[in-house]
RNA sequence: GGGCCUUUAGCUCAAUUGGAUAGAGUACCUGGCUUCGAACCAGGGGGUUACAGGUUCGAGUCCUGUAAGGCCUACCA
């Protein structure tokens, strides 16, 4: 139990009821405690009272127990400022060496099934940088469900069926016609030769009997599809499955949503098309589902799809680039036409992604051809730095990617600055064995009594309050990640660990971890403990490394 | 025209979902290594949170309107 919680469950004892209702939270200065609460300010309304009388009341109510809370103060308008007691932290210090790499993180899959499906391009081309942020947040998405307990599929929709691939087999053939010294007709339909042309070759090169359009294009779908799982996977960005379209196809599962949809009324033929009635659900128009020409569209596809997940997973969460909002009322209404709760989807969209380049900006726009590829970017600046720049900003932001700060290896890139947080704690490890201290390893065992940190709280003023604040900071760890991912913001993660490397740096540059003074520094060893660990988990979330040295 | 998203320091972003004096990094200026890593720290300047109303003890946060920007508005995906 967390020093919060303890505190929470006295107000409560005191009150003799539940204070769910109330903010009770950790304080921005220090002038108002280190929690505060805003209990008496709701009560008053409720009981026309003034909120001070009220907060006096709790005051003398939940004081005197020295250990939990060393001093409570009532502020106006009403606030509770509340004190934690040296004891308490002492206590929670030791819970997150028990805990370990477990710290901060709820117990694997105690909460509901959850498959998120991201990235999802299209078999056909490179991917590009705005492709890169989404799987960014949706690995550290993943990442940080797992966290708090959701029991966490991945999923990448492969679209090897349809236009996309037609138009891929096209190009690829007739580069390959070309190849072969025929005349061609090149269409403005068709994707870059220059895109195209290496997938090809390498496509010749595996394989000498290439014989028809279709058996190339599928050797060369299979090449890009290859190079985007290496390319991901040198990111971090693993998936437990690669869904294919075609396999709903294949199973028959697009054909029986469509007749469910004519069955009970909700798709109807027009102009030799068939069409879903959207706009019965909110849609600005209807959408086709079946083209005059027979072959269908994304969108019925999608909808088996999305059945098809629903049926293995009680909440989805799609990630989709925001120039796909347009489709989301008609994927939801079709879920719903069909019997199915189209509130257990939940789409995320992220924002596009542009390019600050020697100070210039370069916006990304395929007509314009300036497509920024993954792998440019990637190589330039590598994976770590690669991760946490597209994180550190929330999805609903464009974003602009800082290529000539993200290339900096040194102190100008914030990631550095928590890397070098985690490698400074360990160095300190490493300086202890060559210290002349007599400090058994045994003794460093900071799990098994928490008295070993009440040494931490006897120090001069300044060193006391550098110190308080960085295990308050610690401590906040776990509400941390329960509140990033209730609120799917993975960049909550980054800013809170730039905020804890922040304190431990101020803590480290004014108190000397290991001295001559023995208990003190057992106390000190045990909280830098304390940091790593919590560093080192909060990096596991953004798929960061965190070195021991750099 | 309609829809989705955004607007906070010169720039890139935060702000515990309605809390108290809006914070970091960067850039600029100043100072700090004969002691655990200076990839660090301390100090300084920089703000009418786009604008106007509203809701209440209290608004960057919620509501309405206005303005600006991005994306979408296909029998493409």
């Amino acid at each position: 139990m967390s020093y919060k919680q303890k505190i929470k469950a006295k107000i409560e004892k005191a009150l003799n009821g539940s204070i769910d209702f109330v903010s009770l939270e950790r304080t921005k200065s220090k002038e108002h405690g280190d929690i505060a609460t805003n209990i008496a300010m709701v009560l008053a309304k409720e009981q026309k009272r003034n909120p001070l009388d009220i907060a006096n009341e709790i005051k003398e109510k939940i004081k005197a127990d020295e250990s939990l809370i060393s001093h409570v103060e009532v502020a106006k308008p009403g606030f509770i400022n509340i004190v934690v007691g040296d004891f308490a932290l002492a206590e929670s210090l030791l819970e997150v060496h028990k805990l370990g790499s477990d710290f901060g993180f709820s117990p694997t899959n105690s909460k509901e099934k959850v498959l998120i499906e991201y990235v999802s391009a299209n078999p056909t081309g490179d991917l590009h940088i705005g492709h890169g942020r989404q799987a960014v947040i949706g690995s550290c998405l993943v990442n940080l469900l797992r966290a708090d307990g959701y029991a966490v599929s991945s999923e990448f929709y492969v679209n090897d069926y349809g236009e996309q691939i037609t138009k891929l087999s096209d190009t690829a053939w007739t580069i390959f016609e070309k190849l072969n010294g025929k005349p061609v007709q090149w269409s403005s339909d068709f994707y870059p030769e220059e895109l195209v042309l290496p997938y090809v070759k390498k496509a010749l090169e595996q394989n000498k009997n290439i014989t028809t359009k279709e058996n190339l294009g599928q050797i060369v779908k299979d090449l890009v599809l290859k190079a985007q799982k290496d390319l991901l996977s040198s990111f971090k960005i693993n998936f437990d499955k690669w869904f294919s379209e075609t396999d709903l196809h294949v199973s028959k599962e697009v054909e029986a949503v469509l007749k469910k949809l004519k069955e009970k009324n909700f798709a109807y033929e027009h102009e030799g098309a068939v069409w879903f009635r959207a706009k019965d659900f909110g849609d600005v128009r209807d959408r086709v589902l079946i083209r005059s020409d027979g072959r269908s569209t994304y969108l019925l596809a999608d909808v088996a799809y999305h059945i098809d997940k629903l049926k293995r997973s009680g909440h989805l969460i799609t990630i989709w680039g925001a120039d796909h909002h347009g489709q989301e009322v008609s994927l939801k209404g079709a879920l719903k036409a069909l019997g199915y709760d189209e509130n257990k989807l939940e789409i995320i969209f992220v924002q596009l992604v542009s390019l600050q380049k020697e100070g210039q900006e370069v916006k990304m726009s395929k007509r314009a051809g300036t497509v920024i590829p993954v792998e440019e970017v990637l190589n330039e600046v590598g994976a770590d730095a690669f991760r946490y720049f597209l994180i550190e900003s929330h999805s609903d932001n464009r974003m602009v990617f800082d290529m000539d700060l993200a290339k900096k290896q040194d102190k100008d890139n914030p990631v550095y600055y928590i890397q070098y947080a985690h490698a400074r704690c360990c160095s300190i490890f490493r300086q202890l064995e060559q210290s002349e201290l007599k400090i058994k390893k045994e003794e460093l065992n900071f799990s098994l009594n928490s008295n070993i940190f009440m040494n931490l709280f006897k120090a001069n003023n300044q060193e006391y309050s550098l110190t308080k604040a960085l295990i308050l900071r610690i401590l906040d760890f776990p509400e941390e990640i329960t509140q990033a991912a209730q609120n799917r913001s993975p960049n909550r993660i980054a800013n809170y660990l730039k905020d804890l490397a922040c304190d431990f740096h101020q803590f480290y540059t004014s108190c000397r971890v290991i001295s001559n003074n023995i208990e003190l520094t057992k106390g000190r060893l045990g909280l830098i403990e304390a940091v790593k660990i919590t560093i080192a988990n909060g990096l596991k979330i953004l798929g960061i490394e965190a070195p021991t040295a750099m």
